[in-house]
DNA sequence: TTGTATGCGTTATCAT
DNA sequence: ATGATAACGCATACAA
C-alpha cells in the first residue's frame, strides 16, 4: 500500500505538502511542487486510506441508508421503491465523493451504535412516523438526515422527500368520479395516522366531498400490504353489487383486488373500474393494464441524494419537498360510463 | 465519544486490558477485571471505532456489493434480483459483524481504488464473464469474492452461486413438448457465450433433441432486456402461424412477448402457450398468470452471504454451487393440447 | 512555500 | 495477569 509518506519520500517533500496537494490547499504549495507531487501520485498509484482520514478528521464520507424494521412494515432493501432510491442515491453520492452503507436496525440503540461505529456523515430513512421510537433519537442526531415519505409536524434537522399524496388521491378519485362512478371502494394497507395512506384517504374524501358524494365508511377496506391479502378484498367486492369502482392506494393492492374480482367471476373494467397508485413497472404489463397515479421514484431518489449532498456540504438547510404525481390512464378504468 | 482509554481510566486498568476484554482474549485477563471492565463498558456506552480498528488491523469488516456497469447490461441495484440479494446479504453480514457497502464501478481501476480506500474485506459481484475486463483483476484480488450467475471455466479464488440454468431450460421446454408443442420459439436477451442465456439455450436444444425435434434457428428471437423490446417479438410471432409456443428465458421478456401477442390480436394460452423464467413476484398477478421456471432468489442471496462469511472466517474455500429451479405451472400454457 | 510534531482510537509487541 | 509503547495513515497546528 502506497501512503503519503511514500509519495513524500519520492517527491522529496514532507508528507504535509503531499497532504496539502491532495486536499487542494493550493495556497500552501507552489505550482511546481504541486505538479511534481501530482505526477508522482499518479505514477505510484496512490489511493487514500479512508479509515485513516475518518480517524483524524471528523468526517468519514460514509452515508448510510438505514432500514428501520418495525414489526409491522418491514420496508426491506428489496422493496421496489427502496431499491430504486438506493440506486439513485449511490450514484449521486459516488459522484460527490461519498460512500454508501446499507444497514438494518431494529431500534434506536442499534442505530446510534452503527452511526458511531463508522462516524457516519449522514443518513437516509424511509417512512418515519412521529410515534416511532426512533423519532426522538433522530431529532437529536446532529447529522444531515433525509427522510422519504414521512409526514412530520416538526422536521427539525431533517429533510424529507415525499409526494403530493393528498393531491394524488384526489386525482385518482376525481378520475373515477368523472367517469360516472360514485360508489367507490377505498382500499389500502392499515392506515397509520399521519402516514401516506392517511393522506391519500383524506384526498379521496376531499374529492368526494367536492363532488357532493358522501363518503361511505362501509366502502373502505384495508388489508396487509400484499396482493394475496388484497385478493380477499377483491372477492368481497365482487360479492356486492353496490360498488362500481375501486381506488387502491398502492398498485400491489390494486393487482390483488383485481385478481380477487376475477376469482369472484367479475371483470375489470366491465364490472369494476380500478385505479392504483405508484405506477410500478409491471402496471403496463397487466391485462388489463392498470390505470394508476404515477410517482417518479427515480426522481425522488435523485432529489433525496442531492439534498443529502448539499446538506453535507453545508450548502443548504433541511427542507421538505413534496413531489407532484400524475394520472396515467390505461385500461382498468372504463371511460365515460 | 467514549474510547477504550476512557474505559481504562474508569476501570483503573490499562487500555491494553480493555482491548483484551473487548476482543475476548480471556486468557490475558482475569475474570474479575473482565467483569468489571465489561460492566463499565456497558455503563458508559462504549462503541468501537471501526476506522481505528481498520487502520491498525488489516481488516475493515466491510464487504462490498459492487455493480459493475458495462455498456451492455446495466445490472443496477434496483434490479429485482440484485435487490433481493442485497437484502439477504445485508442481513447475514450484519448478524456476523460485517458491514455492507454498495458501489458501482465502471472499470477495474475504479474497483481497485475503492477496495483500497476502505480496505474492503470481501466483495460480491454479479454476472461476470471471462471476457470482462474485470476478470483478470478479480482473479488477482486476494480477498473472498462471491459471484452470482457467472459461468467461468476457472473460478480460482472466487465462489459462485448460480442456477441450474441448463436443467431449468429443459424443464421449460419439456413442459411445452409434453403439452404437444413442437414449434417452440426461443426468446432471450442477446446471448453472450458462456452466460446464463447461453446455458438456457443449450438446455432448450437438448430437450428438443431428446424429443426428436429439430431445433429451428428461425424460431430463435433476441431483444433488449425490456418488456417493450420483447413486445416486437410478440407481434412478430403473432404474425406467423407456424409457432404454437414460446419459451422466454426471463419473465420480463415473456411479459413483453405476451403483450405483443395481444397487440397482434392473438391470445394466450389459446393461440400461444408461453413459459418464462425466474418467477418474479408479479408473475402470478398477470392475466393469464405466467407459467415459469422458478428460481429462489432469496435462497441465492442467503447462500451467497453464507459463503462469503465462511470464506471471511477461513472456514471454507471458494466453491461453485448451482441451485435447482423448478417449474411453476400457472395459466399461460394450455395443457394437453 | 515547506517542514516538524502531535494526535485520532485501536491493536500488537514486548515487558513486567 | 497487566501495562507501557509503538504503529497504522492521515490532517493539522505551529514553526521555520
Amino acid at each position: 500500500m502506497i501512503t503519503i509518506d511514500d509519495i513524500a519520500r519520492a517527491a522529496k517533500v514532507s508528507s504535509t505538502t503531499v497532504s496539502n496537494v491532495i486536499n487542494g490547499r493550493s495556497s500552501r504549495v507552489s505550482p511546481a511542487t504541486k505538479a511534481r507531487v501530482n505526477s508522482i501520485i499518479a505514477e505510484m498509484g496512490y489511493v487514500p486510506n479512508m479509515s485513516a482520514r475518518a480517524l483524524v478528521s471528523q468526517s468519514s464520507k460514509v452515508v448510510a441508508l438505514v432500514n428501520y424494521f418495525r414489526t409491522t412494515t418491514n420496508a426491506a432493501f428489496d422493496d421496489p421503491f427502496i431499491s430504486r432510491l438506493t440506486n439513485a442515491v449511490e450514484c449521486t453520492l459516488r459522484e460527490n465523493g461519498y460512500y454508501l452503507m446499507l444497514r438494518s436496525v431494529s431500534d434506536a440503540d442499534e442505530l446510534q451504535s452503527f452511526l458511531q461505529n463508522w462516524n457516519v456523515d449522514g443518513l437516509f430513512l424511509t417512512g418515519v412516523y412521529e410515534g416511532d421510537e426512533l423519532y426522538t433519537t433522530l431529532r437529536n442526531i446532529n447529522k444531515p438526515i433525509v427522510l422519504t415519505d414521512s409526514y412530520l409536524s416538526d422536521y427539525g434537522n431533517m429533510a424529507n422527500v415525499g409526494l403530493q399524496d393528498f393531491e394524488g388521491a384526489m386525482l385518482a378519485t376525481n378520475h373515477l368520479l368523472k367517469n360516472g362512478h360514485t360508489r367507490i371502494a377505498f382500499c389500502s394497507p392499515p392506515i397509520k395516522s399521519g402516514g401516506v395512506d392517511d393522506m391519500r384517504l383524506k384526498g379521496h374524501c376531499e374529492a368526494l366531498k367536492t363532488a357532493g358524494v358522501t363518503f361511505d365508511p362501509t366502502l373502505s377496506f384495508t388489508s396487509d400490504f400484499s396482493a394475496k391479502a388484497a385478493g380477499r378484498i377483491g372477492r368481497a367486492i365482487a360479492a356486492r353489487n353496490d360498488i362500481t369502482a375501486i381506488f387502491a392506494t398502492a398498485d400491489l393492492i390494486a393487482a390483488g383486488v383485481m385478481a380477487g374480482i376475477r376469482d369472484g367471476g367479475k371483470t375489470v373494467p366491465n364490472d369494476y373500474s380500478i385505479i392504483g397508485f405508484d405506477d410500478l413497472d409491471w402496471c403496463r404489463l397487466m391485462h388489463p393494464s392498470l390505470t394508476t397515479v404515477r410517482q417518479n421514484t427515480q426522481l425522488k431518489g435523485q432529489l433525496a441524494a442531492d439534498l443529502m449532498v448539499s446538506m453535507l456540504e453545508n450548502e443548504s438547510a433541511a427542507q421538505n419537498v413534496m413531489l407532484p404525481v400524475h394520472l396515467v390512464e390505461r385500461e382498468s378504468v372504463r371511460t365515460n360510463l
